[in-house]
DNA sequence: TGAACAGATGTAAAAATGTTCAAATGAAAG
DNA sequence: CTTTCATTTGAACATTTTTACATCTGTTCA
């Protein structure tokens, strides 16, 4: 039983959908583009082992560089490198104590999405 | 107030730690290697754009290779690709019905792990 | 002020990843 | 059994991402 085929809309449609009726409503109900691509970007983050590493040593305790760098067994550089980038993910906050750089998990969500993931990774 | 430097172990302790007693006690209770890998693994699943518009398409419905290329503006190649890692990572289940192949989220764990990382990036 | 140290940054080389194109499967219908 | 069509697969190419190394910034303390 094949399905409808109406003409090919002007659209930049350039594959054809089989069930055009329901891709159309699934299309509207996709949040915004920008969204989907921030949320790619976010989980794009976690997806390092190196990073994973470094949230789940500051899921026990803040930690400067150095402290990282031991942990891992890293150069306190890479360990930076991957600080900025969790920084800019808002996944990781500092305080400076003197010469010393605190690092700590943001907030619960990293906590929520890190043990969310630990769940589906154990099943 | 300087922390205590006992000599360095023979561990592969490439650089010092600050604060040794810390970072012993956060090595212990760290999660064995090998999850921190997998859970790594599983978020680069997610940290790319096509496949987080995949899933969020399927979070609408079930839909077939075509509908999704269609709905993606991707060639059917593209998608399966794509499709083969979510598969692969366990996030999409599918089941034939004559010649088509119908995708779907496998279970309410992704659905959780979406809506967790959105709730962060719509902050 | 300047030496010493923690951490940050730029960049180039190396590794991993995504998309495309062409060709291969494999189920279904004639 | 052959054709058709949806999907998959493999190889090549372009792009990103990771890592390493060297250099720079900024703070502390003499």
């Amino acid at each position: 039983m094949a399905t409808n085929r109406p003409e090919i809309s002007e659209k930049e449609n350039d594959y054809l959908a089989a069930h055009e009726d329901v891709v159309k409503r699934v299309i509207e109900r996709q949040p915004a583009d920008e969204y989907l691509y921030d949320l790619a970007e976010l989980f794009k983050v976690f997806g390092d082992s190196t990073r994973i590493r470094i949230l789940y040593a500051l899921f026990e305790s803040e930690l400067c560089v150095g402290d990282l760098a031991s942990l891992l067994a890293l150069s306190p550089s890479a360990v930076s490198h991957q600080l900025k980038i969790l920084k800019d993910a808002k996944l990781v906050r500092f305080r400076r104590d003197g010469k010393i750089i605190f690092y700590a998990l943001d907030d619960d969500h990293v906590r929520t999405i890190l043990s969310m993931g630990m769940e589906h990774v154990e099943e």
